[in-house]
DNA sequence: GCAGCGCTTGACACATTGTCAAGTAGACTC
DNA sequence: GAGTCTACTTGACAATGTGTCAAGCGCTGC
């Protein structure tokens, strides 16, 4: 909306700490943490989703995620850009996982959240796509595969969820969930 | 709690029909739906917590989780249990989606939801730790994975959140999601 | 000096959860 | 038939959270 472009910056950092250290928080809370009133959220952001929604795209901006997406891209066949998509994913979901679940439990309940939400899906699902594509092209898929479902099963199997019980609730380590999604998925689409 | 069991009974068909239809709904809805006040709520169980929880009981107890269960553990070897255990998701997943999404979305504020439902995460991880005994005595499972790794790869496969990824998100038949599953399940555990 | 932008302050309506106290209707007992 | 107990109702309340509104205040640029 209006207002300072660096007080907004300050609730977008302070809302990114309180989501990571305690999980769903309140606005309250979060306008406290930013050192500003609870109404100059309102002043930045229409609602609780687009503050969220916003802090998504802020850590996104200001984390390491572009340099791992050009990472990925740079692979020298398809089969290790998934394996690097995978490493990708080991890499960036500690910093959106707490701003993840958050959203992922408000979007029960609130539509715009949800259609934001999809929106993101939707976007990883195509660089799936494009992976799989890759893949295709270098003659590595197995036949048993479909494009899409093979995007599809990519997609499900390097969602957050996914890393967020093994790593999270099983305790994995960042290395075994790396070689164990590595080999489970290259075993899965290129087949014996 | 105290109170007519018989309310009681009203009282979760009401909390699950309007679950399935409506995802997160009030105690007021609920209540309201059930033909009960909402203090009757609160004669039967301690706080939304422990419907929810009760809800999941209830739809475990009236629906066909235990014959499916029965079914798994009749297979001829521990490979077929594993597909069966696929199968088994695929159709069970379905009745319990809603509550389960509600309680997972509950389970980041509410700390006695966390409990309860990592209780019920343990005992199905219990029931891929069998499974993944006797394909291991069976001779079938691929060397290259510990027990608890095998164990913990198939219960995240087999989540709901997968299964919800897949079925709802991205649209996949019940036969497409099994047959998928039990493919890349396969060839990830007992190797090529 | 002053106009306007950005933020604050304090209030409000509304929804939801969980609690409390008093009341009621029916069944069971003596 | 009077009394009692159980299960439920009714209506109120506190606490917490979201989103809105109106008035005010301070700094900056003209």
């Amino acid at each position: 909306m209006t207002g300072n472009p660096r007080t907004r910056e300050r609730i977008l950092a302070a809302a990114e700490r309180l989501l990571a250290e305690r999980g769903p928080v309140s606005m309250g809370a979060i306008a406290q943490a930013a050192g500003v009133s609870r109404q100059a959220l309102y002043l930045h952001f229409d609602d609780r989703a687009e503050l969220l929604l916003a802090t998504v795209d802020h850590i996104d901006s200001s984390g390491p995620l572009a340099e791992l997406r050009r990472w990925v891209s740079e692979a020298p066949d398809g089969l290790t850009a998934v394996a690097r998509f995978v490493e990708l994913h080991a890499e960036y979901s500690p910093h959106i996982i707490e701003v993840a679940r958050t959203i992922d439990a408000g979007r029960l309940t609130d539509p715009d959240l949800e259609a934001a939400w999809s929106d993101r899906m939707e976007g990883r699902r195509n660089a799936c796509g494009r992976l799989i594509r890759w893949v295709a092209e270098d003659g590595a898929l197995d036949p048993c595969w479909s494009p899409d479902g093979a995007t599809d099963y990519l997609w499900s199997q390097t969602s957050l969820r996914v890393w967020d019980d093994l790593v999270n609730a099983r305790g994995w380590s960042r290395d075994r969930y790396v070689t164990t999604m590595q080999r489970t998925v290259r075993r899965a689409l290129a087949g014996p």
